[in-house]
DNA sequence: GCTATATAGTACCATATGGAACCAAATGTA
DNA sequence: TACATTTGGTTCCATATGGTACTATATAGC
């Protein structure tokens, strides 16, 4: 066993799981640093979405959708619209299918008979339960490697950059 | 028109553009540092393919197979594969299209039958320098909220949890 | 109040996507 | 040399996705 073996280069790790073109996108393009946030975004999110789907046959705006409830009552599905960029199609659909697993409720806003209100169902809270917890060790997974001022540091600057974001980002 | 409209605070900017859920998803949720990443992910690169859809008839996986090419000569299919998490048959099927609009070129590697050497054509190339600098423009966009030094920092410490990612992402 | 326009949500349909099976070349094993 | 296994790539097909058109309610202009 090499030298290389006991303290594998960072380079050398990225490389093997990546591939050597890896390095070359994160550090030299021109666009590295939107590939950089994108990398990041794609495979902490693919996998977990994938099983997600395997284990608990919930999709992606299936999920985001319960998730959202969870932090906020009386949504409508154009709230999670605004938040995901979803299409709206895509969230109606969603929301008929989680109607259909008994994960949400659903009523009309009695002040705009437009509008439906949705709510967790105690099914739908379980199924946060039980998915939520290894979303969460994912994500503290991604931030292990900063010290807790770096992840400090960290959170500040990509909020600056977020809250940026309607400067530049049309929505239209 | 009011103080407000004159210095808009951050959280009302972000309320009309994303929702007020935009909020408490970004700040309160208990995944709210996935959340952030994903949403500048996908807000970032939403918008930008759909342009490049609809202008150039790109789809996301051909520009992408077209800027790794602008960056390593010589790659195959199946880099493109381990650099973007992307499955080998939506590489193949974009590597075709590419093919059949005559943006990059491909030829067997003589050492190797198996592998296809791919390699941009001089269309290809004008189509990156087409493209490129709009998506350069909206990458500088996203960190302009940044000081240089902030910049620099923000930089160190994505590329830390980005070269962090072999220790807990699984790529099977 | 009456018409024009905007908004919440749904339905339809063409296309994009990705898993699984497959082919061909390469490598490992005996 | 034979034979199993791995690997790069393509094809097939079922499903996911999202644009467009549509319905119903709400709001604005006059």
């Amino acid at each position: 066993m090499s030298k290389d073996d006991l303290h594998p280069s960072p380079d050398a790790a990225m490389a093997a799981h990546f591939g050597a073109l890896s390095l070359v996108m994160l550090n030299d393009s021109d666009l590295r640093h939107a590939w950089r946030v994108n990398f990041l975004a794609n495979f902490f999110t693919g996998p977990i979405y994938r099983q997600l789907d395997d284990r608990f046959a919930l999709t992606r705006p299936e999920f985001v959708i319960l998730y959202c409830l969870s932090n906020a009552e009386g949504l409508v599905a154009r709230d999670i619209c605004l938040v995901t960029g979803l299409p709206k199609n895509s969230i109606s659909r969603a929301v008929g299918d989680l109607l259909g697993k008994g994960l949400i409720a659903r009523r009309t806003d009695a002040s705009d008979k437009r509008a439906k209100l949705l709510a967790l169902t105690e099914a739908g809270r379980a199924m946060l339960a039980e998915t939520i917890p290894e979303f969460d060790r994912r994500q503290q997974a991604m931030r292990q490697a900063l010290s807790e001022a770096e992840k400090a540091e960290f959170d500040r600057l990509i909020l600056k950059i977020v809250y940026a974001m309607p400067e530049w980002v049309q929505t239209t």
